[in-house]
RNA sequence: GGAGGGGUUCCCGAGUGGUCAAAGGGAACAGACUGUAAAUCUGUCGGCGACGCCUUCGGAGGUUCAAAUCCUCCCCCCUCCA
């Protein structure tokens, strides 16, 4: 299967590649540098750098560790950089939240976890863990004087957000200039081929051309894939917004947050993250425009390949059966949260049981849930707010469509 | 260094002595409708066994019967001038 796809024509490798960017600087290196790999037998160096503070992955950065597989798939080696560097002597911006310097330990420990993550999508065969710290560290003083010289503020300033703020008078810290200079620093560290980034890091991969020309190395291509929406559609995937599914999380979690998304979203996450072929895809949406196949049915599809993506296909499976079970048919789901309490007396107030159930986080909480009717127990809806619940045996709760809990009393 | 603006409940943002647990919007959650889609409508949205009580409006004090609102000091952010 990998054979096959080596040998494939440089025309189809670039046609693979192109999939999905949005920037591609420039189509012409690359197939020039393609060609030569293929004649020479040398793989290309595709680099990627990742914060080394935020280990916990979801399908935004998976549209980037995809194309990387694509990479890969036609033969390449991927160089997995961490940017543990700032990460060491922390970021001073300061702009949200004063992040503490990571340690050692903390990178490592950090960099152990994405490999946990990241090799679910990527061949560990063909793939290279670096640490940028290990020749940035190195770095003097006057080398990295030397490095700013080679570039000016006008072409900082061609940054847009650098602009942006320079016209509207709002300030840019000098180190923020630095950030540039390091990542494109880096390309000329790995020598790579091809760097791959999100849109917002454009500007960023174009300086690692400007350096490695600077060291007069060949400069790499740029490849930019965009951000991909999170679950509300509008705004970018990220953990602080809340909108997004963690490679790691629970497979029926996964499923249930794919099926989520609205049917315009959907495409867009097909094109970015699935493995079927432009063309495949397209026939779908056909389909589902001619009434040939319900949407859902599409959005199902799409959910078990991630969660088999993550998982195997016998989770994905079972993920559907569990949710066709808990959504369609309103049984329950398979694995429910199991729980012992211990209670002084014969009975417990309803709204406290939900609190130390863990399914609302106040009474206050629960007696509103009590009261908009969105509380059963073994079952039966309950909408009293004084109900009192005997202290015996096991109680199956429910809040809402999908929070579930058994309680034991012991 | 000088001048000015500001820090309000998850976010944005009203509120300038009582009627403020604090308008409005967003997010979120619940209910209806569905395909747990979108859209829409309704409700909730600090805590407490609760028609009352307690804790919140950058921090610490103070004035007052009463403070998010007034005074003092402190911390932080921003803008302009130099």
């Amino acid at each position: 299967m990998k054979q096959e796809k080596k040998m494939k024509s440089v025309e189809e490798q670039v046609a693979l590649i192109e999939r999905g960017t949005v920037d591609l600087i420039s189509r012409e290196e690359l197939v020039r540098k393609l060609i030569r790999s293929r004649e020479t037998g040398k793989p290309l160096v595709i680099k990627a750098g990742f914060d080394p503070t935020a280990p916990d992955l979801h399908l935004g950065h998976t549209v980037l560790l995809q194309k990387l597989r694509h990479f890969q798939l036609l033969g390449h080696q991927v160089n997995f950089l961490i940017g543990d560097f700032t990460g060491l002597i922390g970021d001073p911006t300061g702009k949200s939240d004063t992040r503490p310097p990571l340690t050692r330990q903390d990178v490592e420990r950090n960099a152990e976890t994405y490999k946990e993550q990241v090799f679910k999508i990527l061949d560990p065969e063909k793939t290279k863990v670096v640490f940028n710290s290990t020749w940035l560290g190195e770095l003097s003083s006057y080398e990295m004087i030397r490095l700013a010289s080679r570039l000016t503020v006008a072409r900082m300033l061609e940054r847009d957000d650098f602009k942006k703020r320079f016209e509207s008078n709002r300030p840019i810290s000098i180190h923020e200039f630095l950030y540039p200079l390091i990542q494109g620093y880096d390309s000329v560290a790995i020598e790579s081929d091809v760097e791959l980034g999100g849109t917002d890091q454009l500007f960023n991969l174009l300086m690692g051309r400007d350096l490695q020309k600077a060291h007069n190395q060949e400069s790499q291509v740029v490849l930019t894939m965009p951000l991909l929406e999170g679950l509300d559609g509008v705004n970018k995937m990220s953990k602080s917004l809340g909108n997004y599914i963690g490679i790691s999380e629970p497979a029926d979690d996964i499923f249930g947050k794919v099926l989520s998304i609205s049917d315009e979203l959907m495409f867009r996450y097909y094109e970015l993250l699935s493995d079927l072929s432009m063309q495949e895809i397209e026939q779908l949406r056909q389909d589902m425009e001619a009434g040939k196949i319900h949407p859902k049915a599409v959005k199902v599809q799409l959910a078990k390949e991630l969660v088999a993506r993550f998982y195997d296909q016998d989770t994905a499976d079972a993920a559907e059966r569990n949710f066709e079970q808990v959504f369609k048919k309103h049984e329950l789901p398979e694995d429910i949260l199991e729980k012992e309490l211990a209670v002084d007396g014969e009975a417990v107030w309803l709204p406290k049981l939900l609190q130390e159930a863990g399914l609302v986080k106040s009474t206050s909480d629960g007696r509103r849930m009590v009261k908009q009717n969105a509380v059963s127990v073994d079952g039966q809806k309950v909408t009293d707010v004084d109900t009192d619940i005997s202290a015996k045996g096991t109680v199956l709760l429910q809040v809402g469509k999908r929070r579930f809990c058994r309680v034991t009393f012991t």
